[in-house]
DNA sequence: GCCAACGTTGGC
DNA sequence: GCCAACGTTGGC
């Protein structure tokens, strides 16, 4: 199993919106980075496990805890013309962009705003909190993910 | 709103 | 294939 963070808006989809979602359950959709597509596409596995991050807010941070729940398929918006994430670059033949569907498993018991996760020497490593990091998906060691699960109960 | 960091594009 | 210019991300 893997464990990753992934990055949405809150105001675009929060972590509440993904859980008032019809089976808490959402498509992935908009990823147009290639490191964050590969990631998707080549490693992300049915169970695997999410850390839920709020990006571009007052108080950044991890609000919940998701769930790999489809391979990795088409991005439908790719092909819009309507849409936002249209690609023109993009056909049936030459899929560009994938995407995978998502399920919550729960919130956190406590948000956890990233100054504070800043604060834990056991997370120096974390990609996230790497000078200059803006991938929007990537991948979180187990015990990393372990330790941030105990820190939401402390 | 600013700006550092970094990814992407396109001319050569 | 290099690299300057440009666009985007995202914390502050």
């Amino acid at each position: 199993m893997n464990y990753w963070l992934m990055k949405s808006e809150p105001h675009v989809f929060s972590f509440d919106n993904l859980l008032a979602s019809p089976e808490q359950t959402s498509p992935w959709e908009g990823i147009r980075n290639y490191q964050a597509r590969n990631f998707m596409r080549d490693s992300m596995k049915k169970g695997d496990q999410i850390l839920y991050y709020h990006s571009s807010t007052q108080v950044p941070g991890i609000a919940g805890v998701a769930e790999v729940i489809s391979k990795p398929y088409p991005d439908p918006s790719q092909f819009n013309p309507e849409s936002d994430y249209y690609d023109p670059k993009a056909s049936q033949d030459n899929v560009r962009w994938v995407m995978v569907d998502i399920k919550a498993v729960r919130k956190l018991e406590r948000y956890l705003p990233l100054a504070e996760l800043k604060e834990q020497a056991k997370l120096k490593d974390m990609r996230l909190l790497q000078k200059g990091n803006r991938l929007s998906i990537m991948p979180v060691s187990k015990e990393e993910f372990r330790f941030i699960l105990k820190l939401a109960k402390s």
